[in-house]
DNA sequence: ATTTTCGCCTAAACCGGTTTCGATGTTGAG
DNA sequence: CTCAACATCGAAACCGGTTTAGGCGAAAAT
């Protein structure tokens, strides 16, 4: 059914490794004859085989994509999903397909290396994955040139947006906005935990503020349930902060929601910070404070790194890249009287 | 690198065929020597390379996901999302990776169906694609098995969503609501938008409305501005609608912005209605009336529909699958006085 | 004892390309 | 006129599997 090398080859009446060279730029192929086959493949709608060409040079044009699937929201999660369309957006620009890596295929689970070697990726991004399980650190450490986003392995690429700079900026913008009881909530352990964690203590200490083990509160990302149940724990405080900055823009949601059950207003009885930016949070009336991370940005800059240690595996090193974000306003922290 | 058939071969003092077909359960391979094999396997860590047994087979186990991408948020869709989670998930089960087809992979741009051959996909997926367009139906009208959401192709397995019935059920709500006056708004031209705009009519009839053309009101899907547009013109209507259907949640969040700046309050002064069941719907004020359409299930059934016509192409018929909708209340829909 | 049948395994062709190496004809230098 | 250099092209091996056709020894049938 499908057109292939020989049609080419039999209707130019030449040998299958003329057109093979023709088409690959050889420099012993004659200008006309490489303008014959190009002219003749574009009559009789000839594509090379990605397969074919896969199993001899090993190199498949196609890149995996690792994440977490054993949490709820896949492909649903916001964040991942814009960054995944960025990247993706990115890797077609440069004529590579994208592969979801799992583990779950079919028969005896294969680990996500093997997935890899299965399919021949030529490389794999990994967004919102475990990073610190055996078998995701396997594939890190393997020689399958990867890159991470959110999270450093030694010696890979990886982009990492801002995250302790972004909470610093949130703090700092409470503050200025006349809060003293800011109160964090985290998500789940991760390496952008971790930073963000490190940005409200660093925030805290430069507004010489004491930080209080009661004001940092644990909850899970994209759960707007374990985001009310945080705001509810914090509210029922003795003394309860001004201001709760919560992991993102959903639980923040759910924050939300908590402070409606206890019949407190946003912002005049207390204030909600997201994070992320989602489109939705500024449909809200207040329009939600939050830190709008630069996601298409982050998963242009993934693809490029990951093609470039690939295509240039000699010359290329692992680089960091740090993705700045932006505070949004909104309108859900409010000015406070001294 | 990685481990090969060859390295099986070996270690077991068999031929590579034998290898082979201990790994396919041929019946002329002895059990002691099949055990053998799978547990040498098992040891170095062999699995069958998918790219070559591809070149041979002419089976990929790989599925395309078709999606038109020209819109501004391809992945980041949340129906698409959602449908397509689900899809990928019960591919996996059955062994099956998938991989997006596009036309603008680098090169001259290859049309879907030369995408589709260039990656020797099984079988391929079309949801939210442009179904009018020739590129897509020349795909659909191929050898290669699809199925496609949310759109009838001849002889073709296909999932609907029950988009008729789902704006039925929904005037019949209103109307039960007392609303005499139902507007609705449409998004772009599609099977989808064809069968709602018929539901909306048939309910009309049923009820004994009479239909006006300034109640039907064109817009975008997944368009706030567009929807805040929608309901504005709508407002402006020297005898404006007391309810009002939007194409989806995203625009009735459009929407529900006019009416805040109109200073009506939903659902007392105008009622609003959405369609997709979005999560953030049930987190307004007041809760979001609209239609719940089972995405997981839309994408499960597809899978199913897709692998059984590749893997039974004699037995498989087309099939149309049914996805029923659900009405969800919300809050957004008023009781309005006889 | 000879032939048939069977059970088990292997050799080799093949899938559709890429790439190495050599063949051929042409041209330029000596 | 001879020989080297160059420009073009093709033959064949190869990638890692699958599959067909056939080989070989042992058991069963004659």
């Amino acid at each position: 059914m499908a057109v292939t090398i020989k049609d080419v080859s039999a209707k130019c009446g030449l040998s299958i490794s003329t057109v093979s060279k023709a088409f690959n730029n050889y420099s012993d192929i004659s200008a006309e004859t490489r303008e014959l086959v190009h002219r003749t493949a574009r009559e009789i709608g000839y594509y090379p085989n990605a397969i074919a060409r896969t199993l001899k040079t090993n190199r498949s044009y196609n890149l995996g994509v690792l994440y977490s699937d054993d949490g709820q929201n896949g492909l649903t999660h916001s964040f991942f999903a814009q960054v995944l369309d960025s990247f993706k957006s990115e890797c077609e620009k440069h004529g590579y397909d994208i592969t979801f890596i799992n583990h779950n295929v079919g028969w005896t689970g294969m680990t996500y290396l093997e997935h890899c070697r299965y399919r021949n990726v030529d490389g794999v991004c990994m967004v919102c994955a475990d990073f610190y399980s055996t078998e995701v650190s396997e594939l890190a450490t393997s020689d399958i040139p990867c890159v991470t986003i959110d999270h450093a392995f030694n010696n890979r690429s990886c982009v990492m947006s801002e995250n302790l700079q972004g909470v610093q900026q949130l703090v700092r913008y409470a503050y200025d906005k006349g809060h003293r009881k800011i109160a964090f909530v985290h998500g789940q352990r991760s390496s952008v935990t971790e930073n963000r964690i490190t940005g409200y203590y660093r925030a805290l200490n430069e507004l010489e503020l004491t930080p209080r083990s009661d004001y940092l509160v644990s909850a899970l990302y994209d759960s707007p349930t374990s985001g009310y149940q945080a705001m509810l724990q914090l509210m029922k405080l003795p003394e309860p902060p001004t201001c709760v900055l919560m992991p993102d823009d959903h639980s923040a949601l759910g924050a939300l929601e908590a402070a409606a059950e206890l019949k407190l207003r946003v912002p005049e009885d207390v204030s909600i910070a997201g994070y992320d930016g989602i489109r939705l949070g500024q449909m809200l009336h207040p329009k939600l404070t939050t830190i709008k991370q630069d996601t298409k940005r982050m998963g242009m800059q993934a693809a490029l790194y990951l093609i470039d240690r690939i295509e240039n595996p000699r010359t290329a090193v692992s680089e960091v890249g740090c993705i700045p974000t932006k505070l949004i306003p909104g309108e859900s922290i409010a000015q406070v009287k001294g």
